[in-house]
DNA sequence: CGAAAGTGAGAGCAGTGCTCTCGATTGCGA
DNA sequence: TCGCAATCGAGAGCACTGCTCTCACTTTCG
């Protein structure tokens, strides 16, 4: 990012930059429905229209937000990851310590993650923009996989996959840099990942309320569950 | 549901259901987000303000909308799951069954679906009329191993769980009437249905566009993957 | 029969996303 | 350096929302 030429390109960066500020705090403690456009140029002392220089519309605005929150969780998980490794962990104390993240990611911004994984809002749109960062959420997990297969700590078993699922796991290992590793290697770590993913939903969405109520202990029993599923523990 | 007494009664339970029909409605087209008050009353001839005698809020007549889904998808899994044991099926072919009735259940009624397992929208609540209608959903699976534990059908093997788990696992089985059930029988089928759960969010979420698009083959496979998980096979 | 409760209509408030017009400012090419 | 064009903020306005309050009318029940 090199030194903005004109003096309106630096403002109108720096505003943009504000805008997205000004929108994630209202995110942050109202939710997205609260979300108000008007009410973000009121905060920056500016009038609603003029909102309409920067983001076209308030959707705009809100898959900017969602691009900014795909790659901070993608941070979260990558460091929490990487510095697992870093401490002499193995495979298996990457993917606890990257579970933990993301279900500690989830409950401290948990409008953001409700924008990421709760209700797709108006009917059905994935902006491409999108699309990419958020592989980096299951790519973090997969990779540690990918390690593992090439450090030679990943036993190859379990039933074949049909065509279909061949196929698709290859596009997965297109898509996620996973050249090399076999099709049941990777379809295990997405076993692995669904179970992580589905245990957090829950709890997210509220659905152990009065039952699984503090979620920790239920939580690390189903990570080890998950490293058994990848073939990681 | 006796003869209701006087008109008004009849006139006041008629109007509510129809409310409930008309948001129905629009909520199958627009999502919670575009279900309007005002829209439902002019579409049902009626003045906004009028529809306030019946739901003092919007919140109110969403809540009253979700109950009436969870027990929407409560039947249906109920039935799913009565009819694979009605024509000689196992446990596991009743899990089988009833998890491909509550992915398509999810994908029929999408917006039905992201009521009761999308955002949270406004600050974390749980109506208290919600949580037994919800607990029918998890409940649907957990009662398949609760009969095959009775039929003898279920091993009881895998990790003791510790004491906590062991407490909040009695509660489930309380609040679900899974009395006799070991814990550990209990916390395998909860892992199960959080992987179905898992795999089913994130279908709906649309995080396995361009991989695992279709996604009928995966799915399949992830249900084989929770009957051994829980135990079914 | 008459009081009390229930009901619908209408006006109104405060808020929303978004559009359009109108001056003012800025930037770039001639 | 000057002038035109692009950009920008302000303001008014449209069509909508949830919700409240008042007022008249009807039904119910003591």
């Amino acid at each position: 990012m090199p030194a903005h030429r004109t003096a309106r390109e630096r403002a109108r960066a720096e505003l943009t930059a504000e805008i997205k500020d000004e929108a994630r705090r209202q995110l942050a403690d109202s939710g997205a429905n609260g979300l108000s456009l008007r009410a973000v140029a009121r905060e920056l002392g500016m009038v609603s229209s003029a909102l309409y220089r920067y983001f076209p519309s308030r959707d705009e605005l809100l898959t900017a937000l969602i691009v900014d929150a795909y790659n901070a969780l993608g941070d979260t998980l990558d460091t929490a990851s990487a510095s697992a490794s870093a401490s002499g962990g193995s495979p298996a104390d990457r993917w606890r310590a990257a579970a933990h993240a993301l279900r500690s990611w989830a409950r401290t911004h948990p409008h953001e993650y409700a924008l990421l994984y709760g209700t797709p809002v108006p009917g059905y749109r994935a902006p491409d923009d999108t699309i990419v960062p958020a592989g980096r959420v299951p790519g973090a997990f997969l990779w540690i996989a990918r390690d593992a297969w090439h450090a030679g700590d990943l036993p190859v078993n379990g039933a074949e996959p049909d065509d279909t699922l061949r196929t698709q796991a290859r596009t997965i290992a297109t898509a996620l840099d996973l050249s090399g590793l076999p099709e049941v290697v990777i379809l295990r770590a997405v076993d692995a990942w669904t179970q992580l993913f589905g245990t957090v939903a829950l709890e997210f969405t509220g659905q152990f309320a009065n039952t699984l109520d503090p979620a920790d202990a239920y939580f690390a029993r189903a990570v080890e569950l998950q490293l058994r599923t990848a073939g990681l523990a």
